[in-house]
This record gives structure tokens, sequence and C-alpha cells, in this order.
DNA sequence: CTTGACCCTGCACTATGGTTCAGGGTGTAG
DNA sequence: CTACACCCTGAACCATAGTGCAGGGTCAAG
């Protein structure tokens, strides 16, 4: 089988360059974040550049908690350049992420703080101590 | 049914205190997160102020990330206070909040400038162009 | 023309974190 | 005594994000 372009890829190839399971890949298909790529005339799925670059991209934006929901709204509303509703999404998910920063920090804080008094360790280790009079910030979703 | 403790409350008592439903709480019972409470004599579950704690922990703790089985974890450790076992999961969990740290600070300038490019837009939203050349960071898990 | 690596589909299965349901007992106000 | 809110158990069910398997076709080397 040859490529007839250079930058089409079996799925194997994608898979390996991207270090995710072949699996996942058709799993995203059916789920409708990746679109479904050229065939070799045996059927081969044969990716071009372009869909590298935006599995690359849902990889990414799920290392920092979007969901595969949230992910192909991004994605749609980019295809589609409605650039309002880009913006609309953008500033809800800046907020989110913004939230949750400030929720980790509080956890880095309470944790290394924790650690602090574990090392010093005078009246046990403050794990619950340090925890648990934070309140529990609502989801914001 | 009289409380015979002015601390000790029924299940529907607790879940509205913390917002979260009732089935949630025998959940967190059977997956081994609250230690059985006491009972009435009809069976009713009491209760006290000590596990209204632990719950308020179970949920900040989980706001932020970690597992209900991480979170197993830090109770039992805690409880048997083997400070070195707790020194050792707080690190590994510090060390994993600030990679999250630093990779959602990355999302967020992303997003912004994302944004930014929206606003004064030149050539489409940059959403994917602003996402998508970032390296996923591996789940160090 | 066989071997081995690779690909296809469809369907079933997994883990996590719960929620819902059926069928039944309890507590208290009127 | 009846109503109604509340509680019990066990078991099934749900969404999310995949993984695994059976059964079969394809490609390149030797």
């Amino acid at each position: 089988m040859k490529l007839n372009n250079a930058t089409q890829m079996t799925i194997g190839r994608v898979a390996k360059t991207l270090d995710l399971p072949i699996s996942t890949l058709r799993y995203y298909e059916r789920e409708g974040l990746l679109t479904p790529p050229d065939r070799s005339r045996s059927g081969y799925r044969l990716y071009d550049e372009a869909a590298v670059e935006r599995l690359a991209f849902i990889r990414s934006a799920q290392a920092v908690g979007f969901t595969l929901e949230d992910i192909r709204e991004l994605l749609r509303l980019d295809e589609n350049s409605s650039c309002k509703d880009v913006q609309k999404l953008l500033s809800r998910r800046l907020a989110e992420v913004e939230t949750k920063l400030a929720d980790l920090n509080r956890v880095r804080n309470a944790l290394s703080g924790a650690l602090e008094q574990c090392r010093k360790s005078r009246r046990g280790c403050g794990v619950l101590m340090g925890l648990k009079h934070r309140k529990a910030s609502k989801n914001s979703k």
C-alpha cells in the first residue's frame, strides 16, 4: 500500500506518533471528535497532518479537564468560525479555569502546609486538619 | 425518634447540611469512605459531627481532583497516623498538583490569548491556533 | 504462497462515581 | 388510626471515556 501523499498516515502510525491506542482514535471518530478520514482503496483510514493536529488539540484540552463534550463544542465552533459563540464559550471556560486555578492553589498550599507540619511532626500529621475546613467550591458547570 | 445527643443527625439532615443526595452518603459508606455510623434502635443511621467533617473533607478533596480511591487512602493514612506514608502520599500529590497548576496556567494563557485574538478579530478565531501546539503532559499517575 | 504485522467492523466489557427503583419499615401530627 | 415524611436494603441502571475480542481482510517480505 503506497501512501500517495507524504502526509498520509495509517491509524497505527498516528497512534504511535501521539502515543495513544488505536482504539481511542476509532472511538473519537465514533464520537464525532475526529472527522472520518480518507480511506485507502482497501478501507484503511488515512490521516493527514490536520487530523494529527486536531488530535493533539483534543489531548491537550482533555489533559486539563475539558470533557469530550466540551471539546466537541470547541471544535464545532472553531470550524464554523462563529466568532461570537467562540468568544462566549471561551470566556466561560476561562472563568472556569481561573476558578480551578484558585482551588488548586489553595490545595497546593494546604498540601505543602500539611507536609510542613508533618516534617516537624508535633501532634500527628495534619492532613485532615489541613484540608477539611475548606469549602468545596461548586463545580461551576 | 429522639436524638439522644445534640450532634446526632439522621441521614437526611446530614444530606441537607452538606447539600448532597442521601444516596451519595450511602454510596460512600458502601465504598468505605465513611465508617458506618451508629444506628437508632429502628436501624436509622445516626451521624455525629466527626462524620460531617469527614464528609466535608471528602467533598473538598474531590472538588480539586482527588479520586475516591485517593481519598480513601488519605483518610486511612491519617487515621493510622503513619506519618511517613502520609508524607510520601502528600508529596506525590503535591507534585501532581503542581504539574496540574502549570498545565492550567498554560491553558489559561492560551484561552485568554485566543480571546484577545478573537476580540480584535483578524483572520478568524484562533482557538485551535492557541491551544493545539501544546504538548499534552502525561497524566503523571 | 505463506507468514506476520497491520487494518476492518461490531459488539461486549471495564471502572468511576454515583442515581433510581422496588418493596417495605418508622415516626409523628392531626 | 391514618397520612405523610422519612428511613431501610439490594439490585439495577446511568454517563463518561475508553478497552478488548471475535472474526475476517490486506500488505510486504521471503
